[in-house]
DNA sequence: CGTTCCATGTAAGACGTTACATGATTCC
DNA sequence: GGAATCATGTAACGTCTTACATGGAACG
């Protein structure tokens, strides 16, 4: 699945803004999708053109006028297609591991440092996940949403655990 | 950093094809990293033109000639320099999250059975890892690289938990 | 006054993926 | 006989990423 039938996806759940969607993606699929409002608009646009969804523009006084993305029947089909056919490789490409393997003549202190900033960030990570839990399941959350929430927070705890623990090495 | 700069850095620790390369990225950096030939040999062959590394062709008998490329010093700089930069978010796409996600209406032997997959995928990746650490060691594992290491086995682990605890619901 | 939130879009280009093309040797 | 290992490369294409462009309202 890619950008297409995810923003599909989305819109199955319910009628969106682009905006929406991006916080969607940037709260909920954080920790295993990376959207930006690059890729989304360009994308609703042609799967409007294609009539997999529909757009109604919505006036706005106090805030901008938004455009309301609904998903049409052949969108559905699309998306439900696409759910069906083989799941494909899960891709995981981490700047900070590189630098850590390459990093064998970076003195302790570097080392030190560098770990500390990924220790930071990756707990703020686990923060924010979990701190949008409990909103999450008054919405209504889905059995298998769980398991994705509980993926995301089993690897961000066992990845700082291995991290604090390197860092007592330096 | 990109793929030139991991050529790069790959390099620097000695002389290798891109065959071998190809090679140490899906053993060692499997787990945060991912590439292909189609990517190595023409990066190889811009690497050369930028004169950042030189191309020695070795002939053999028994095996297809190949191709040995070494780092020369101004390939050492850019990738010196790039070590330094700003370090990059992580990337993390998973297909199979994003289906369970939006696997709302799956009837549970079908979650149920996309679980098991997953869990034989990963149990298979945990594995190739595991048994090639005391090659690893014998060849020279610096104490970063072993964080690398410990890192993937941590991500592995953890998940696999997390998903064996999802299918006793299923 | 500065920042965050709301809100939408375009254009160029980087970067990598996929498919294709070839072929000898060795191991089971 | 079939698969895996060793070995290198090209061409077309897809998919984002980055930078640019705009702007009012609300909050502190």
């Amino acid at each position: 699945m890619k950008g297409r039938e995810i923003i599909l996806g989305i819109l199955k759940g319910g009628p969106h803004t682009g905006y929406e969607i991006n916080d969607i993606l940037q709260t909920r699929l954080n920790h295993f999708f990376d959207a930006s409002f690059g890729m989304i608009y360009p994308t609703l646009k042609k799967l409007e053109a294609e009539k997999l969804v529909t757009k109604h523009q919505v006036t706005q006084s106090d805030k901008p006028n938004k455009n309301v993305y609904q998903i049409t029947p052949a969108g559905e089909a699309v998306f439900l297609k696409a759910l069906h056919e083989q799941t494909a490789d899960e891709v995981f490409k981490s700047d900070f591991l590189m630098r850590l393997y390459f990093g064998q003549d970076l003195p302790d202190e570097e080392v030190a440092q560098f770990l500390d900033e990924e220790i930071a960030r990756k707990t703020q990570k686990l923060l924010e996940l979990q701190s949008q839990l409990d909103f999450w399941i008054s919405q209504g959350m889905t059995k298998t949403q769980r398991i994705t929430f509980d993926y995301g927070e089993a690897y961000y705890t066992a990845t700082l655990a291995t991290l604090k623990a390197a860092r007592s090495n330096f």
